[in-house]
RNA sequence: GGGCUCGUGGCUUAGCCAGGAUAUAGCGCUGGCCUUCUAAGCCAGACGCCUCGGGUUCGAAUCCCGACGGGCCCGCCA
């Protein structure tokens, strides 16, 4: 258990005693964390006016003077008609140094739950490279998987690959039919009418997404190729392996170059899941039967089948959730609760990392699960997506910003820092850092505005390297490493007598807060106060190294190395659940 | 047309779910701080009808209703 913790247990247990000796036992408050400066805890009393039949004021002044200073308190206070308390300085210093020196980057987890989160996320259909809109997803899926192990949860986090349709099975045609110098020259050709030299990258997803713009131009204007995809996709439909497989076979080379963008930003996945596997393992079937069967099936004139789910919150017309096409055959939606029903079976906990365009699906993926008897539920996280200053961005008009790209700019721009105040480092140690920090740059701008916000993607803004950012709280890292070199060995001092300055304070009580935090962002999925929480721990730092000095402190330095030493176990693991590099100088 | 969602200084943003004390932070702006532990930093300052209008409440950025503005969705596509 934390300090804080800890201390509002014993705040409640105080102001329940001090109610019960008025004779007030049944009277309800809440402890809260203040929002003024210089106060730990509070207790609004205005609820307990009705109840007392006194001000609020009076019921503070009363309680405060019912509650002696000791302990964990170190003062009581009544204000405005709120309670506040103060935490014994000398109890948070030892307390939270001890916890972190034994806990290391441990601290501020949470113990084993025994239960299996798994979290779905990216899961971009396999026809292109990742752009920028569809970047929140891995970045938010990562982090809230790293924030969930903290939770003490096992997390599983999977792809779901989409080898199923129309797109993949013309992105085959194109990689089996266009040539070498047809997709060299539509590659061309498109980098010219948006305006960018497109870089020639030797990655599988930028390659054959040539291919697959020819195949859509080929198909519209050559009625002998619309015929062809026609057919591969009936005999797809028809369970026809040698074209599952070609396809499969396709979208796993496009799959190469997503991993390795994926893996370029710190993100790995622990499964890839293909939706065809539900077709051949007879599942799909299965849930159609199922769904048949149902009071809430029917079917229209053509012969298709739908669940109505009216009764089940969903209004207008999309209360008829088709689940088969009027030839028996599935859809993406029936093989989406295969996939569900699957993944219940592998854990207890759900999490669908979506874009908003699905909220809908998810409500009627939802409801059709309950028609099936499921009892738990997929919890859907929704982010809204990235646009342009010019609109939404497509591939097809040119209004696009590549992941890799994004990345690639990132890195030259940190590296370009790097050079021009680092004279003395090596040229290979410069890159490395510049990676780091480039990547850092990329997954904390885009982490720390809540999902749910739209999101227009500026580039002076995800290059920013200054305040709230990425680099602002490596920089941090790496200055308290600095320190750590240069000071050598030394004594572990958790002495609170030796901690005193109100930066060291209020340094300690931010790193108090980082079980609450990960809680936030984990279990609770708002992974967008990870990097707040960063930023104020970073800058609790830099102000408590202004003002105090550490090297020469005499009998406090080996303190203050404690405390740096500590800030620096956090502030690694913080960046480590940001899925960002902790360098060691910069 | 219907449904969902967002609206907080010039720009970006926290707080909203569980209503409470002077509304959080960053960019930008003005001024100061490197012969001292990394200035990607620190300090000070200016900048707010929390989109608008009603309602609930002792009390609303927060809850409810309505308007306006942006986004998303409404396929026998995936």
């Amino acid at each position: 258990m934390s300090v804080m913790v800890d201390f509002e247990k014993e705040v409640r247990e105080k102001v329940s005693e001090a109610l019960a000796s008025i004779g007030a036992t049944d009277v309800t408050f809440v402890v809260e964390e203040s929002s003024v400066d210089g106060v730990d805890l509070s207790v609004p009393c205005f609820t307990m006016s009705k109840a007392l039949r006194k001000a609020p004021q009076a019921i503070a002044d009363e309680l405060a003077g019912l509650i002696p200073a000791a302990g964990a308190i170190h003062s009581v206070s009544s204000v405005n008609g709120y309670l506040n308390f103060n935490i014994d300085p000398a109890v948070l210093v030892k307390g939270v140094l001890d916890d972190i020196v034994a806990r290391g980057s441990d601290y501020g987890s949470m113990p084993a739950s025994g239960l299996t989160v798994n979290v779905e996320h990216t899961s971009t259909n396999p026809t292109g490279p990742i752009h920028v809109g569809r970047a929140r997803n891995p970045i938010i899926g990562d982090t809230l998987a790293r924030c969930l192990k903290k939770c003490g949860h096992e997390v599983v986090t999977e792809y779901y690959v989409n080898d199923v349709g129309k797109q993949v099975v013309v992105l085959t045609w194109g990689v089996n039919n266009v040539s070498d110098e047809e997709a060299a020259q539509e590659a061309e050709e498109h980098a010219k009418s948006i305006g960018q030299n497109e870089k020639e990258r030797d990655k599988t997803d930028h390659r054959l997404v040539a291919n697959y713009r020819v195949a859509n131009k080929r198909m519209e204007s050559d009625p002998a190729v619309k015929e062809c995809i026609s057919d591969m996709l009936r005999r797809f439909e028809d369970g026809d392996a040698e074209i599952i497989d070609t396809v499969r076979h396709t979208a796993e080379i496009m799959l190469d170059g997503l991993r390795e963008t994926l893996s370029s930003i710190n993100v790995a996945l622990d499964r890839y899941t293909w939706e065809s596997g539900y077709i051949a393992d007879g599942s799909a079937r299965d849930v159609v039967e199922r769904l048949k069967k149902s009071d809430y099936a029917g079917q229209t004139d053509d012969g298709a089948w739908f669940v109505d789910l009216k009764d089940f919150g969903i209004q207008g017309k999309n209360t008829k959730f088709t689940f088969t096409r009027s030839d028996g055959t599935t859809l993406y939606t029936t093989r989406d609760l295969a996939y569900h029903l699957d993944k219940f079976t592998r854990a207890d906990r759900l999490i669908d990392v979506l874009g908003e365009d699905q909220k809908l699906g998810s409500k009627q993926l939802c409801s059709a699960l309950e028609i099936l008897g499921n009892d738990r539920m997929p919890e859907p996280m929704f982010y809204a997506f990235v646009s342009l200053p010019e609109g939404k961005m497509s591939t097809r008009k040119g209004v696009v910003v590549y992941l890799d790209d994004l990345v690639d700019e990132a890195v030259a721009r940190a590296y370009e820092e790097i050079k021009s105040r680092r004279s003395d480092m090596p040229e290979d140690k410069m890159r490395e850092i510049a990676r780091i920090v480039g990547v850092g740059a990329v997954r904390y701008n885009i982490v720390r505005v809540q999902p749910e916000k739209q999101f227009i993607f500026k580039w002076e803004e995800a290059l920013n390297f200054d305040g709230n950012s990425g680099p602002y709280v490596q920089y941090v890292h790496a200055r308290a490493c600095s320190m750590l070199r240069k000071a050598g060995d030394f004594t572990v001092d958790t002495d609170a007598s030796k901690l005193t300055d109100p930066y060291e304070l209020k340094l300690i009580k931010v790193l108090s807060r980082y079980g609450s935090v990960l809680k936030a962002a984990g279990d609770e999925k708002r992974v967008h106060v990870l990097p707040a929480y960063a930023h104020e721990l970073a800058a609790a730092f830099n102000q408590f190294y202004a003002a105090v000095s550490v090297l020469d402190a005499g009998s406090r330095k080996d303190a203050r190395l404690t405390l740096v030493d500590c800030t620096r176990v956090v502030l690694a693991d913080v960046l480590h659940c940001l899925g960002m590099g902790s360098p060691e100088e910069m």
